[in-house]
DNA sequence: GGAAGTCAAGTCTCG
DNA sequence: CGAGACTTGACTTCC
């Protein structure tokens, strides 16, 4: 069975993203907007349950500058109740959830002062889940890194850091291979030398391609060997046409996604879409290929 | 009300 | 060498 979802919004109901400028800031205003985008959060979800959607990301904006200093840290007390009723629902519509923290979580980095931000918006994205009381299939993913000139040096870096890590913030934790510097073959190694499972971007992997030879079956199926627990989960989007190399389409593109699916259907997959037009290209999909959940 | 400029952070590529 | 891309536009200012 194959599961497909899409990522941080819902193009016709109101944003869980809401923000404000740093400036502005205050713990009141931050509370305030964390509880509006908890419940617009809620309301997707339930929207995603109405409609059979079972798989989601959640956007990193959740909270305000939760991970920023002039963060108190007090959302964790002040909000659980809410988080614990939103994971409570996750759980019992059978949904699967995760986080993807930015450009700006920088595993490798070799600032150990910069890496202090990195740890704080890791610990940001898991106890968004954990106050959710959710288990770790519903996972953190990040992407590996500079590559500094080095790769092989950026890599152990990126090897140490992740073995440095406390359980807490490893657990949920997930590699994916990026488009510019880790290919799928350098995350499959990253992914053994760290027991951390791997999301193999598929777009991603068609911009940098590694495993020359392997199909995307092949390339699918190794990746698989790197979820010993949860349903092992990828990433699909396309190019933007006449945008530039690595832009995501305004929607999937019924006929390469077949091809894919040809390739990969009988693997139990979760498939995390990324397309402009979010919720529709799932429905499409879902016409289109009446097999997908 | 709408357009334009700005927003916590890093790294890399393209024009 | 600055803009754009990335998990994602959203907010603020100015007219």
């Amino acid at each position: 069975m194959i599961r497909i979802g899409y990522a941080c919004i819902h193009t016709a109901l109101p944003t869980a993203s809401r923000t404000f400028r740093l400036s502005g800031y205050s713990d009141a205003r931050m509370l305030e907007v964390a509880r509006a985008n908890i419940l617009a959060l809620g309301e997707i979800l339930r929207w995603n349950g109405d409609n059979g959607i079972t798989l989601f990301r959640i956007t990193s904006n959740l909270v305000p500058f939760g991970s920023h200093p002039v963060n108190s840290g007090s959302w964790k007390e002040v909000l659980q109740d809410d988080f614990r009723r939103l994971g409570a629902f996750v759980r019992e519509g059978g949904m699967r959830v995760s986080m993807h923290p930015g450009q700006h979580t920088v595993l490798n980095a070799r600032d150990e002062g910069y890496f202090a931000s990195v740890l704080r918006d890791l610990d940001y994205h898991s106890a968004v889940l954990d106050l959710m009381g959710l288990d770790e299939g519903h996972v953190v993913v990040v992407h590996g890194g500079g590559g500094y000139g080095d790769k092989g040096e950026s890599s152990a870096r990126l090897v140490r850091r992740i073995r440095g890590l406390p359980p807490v913030l490893r657990r949920r934790l997930v590699l994916e291979n990026d488009e510019r510097v880790f290919t799928a073959s350098d995350i499959l190694s990253l992914c053994s030398q760290t027991g951390l499972p791997g999301i193999l971007d598929v777009f991603h992997h068609e911009v940098l391609p590694s495993l020359e030879g392997q199909g995307a079956r092949e390339v699918t199926l190794l990746f698989r060997n790197t979820w010993k627990g949860p349903r092992q989960k990828i990433h699909y989007s396309n190019q933007a046409p006449g945008k530039r190399t690595g832009s995501h389409s305004q929607s999937i593109d019924l006929r390469s996604f077949g091809e894919f699916l040809e390739s990969v259907g009988d693997i139990e997959l979760d498939i995390m879409l990324e397309t402009k037009d979010k919720q529709a290209s799932v429905l499409a999909l879902r016409n289109a290929f009446p097999g997908l959940r």
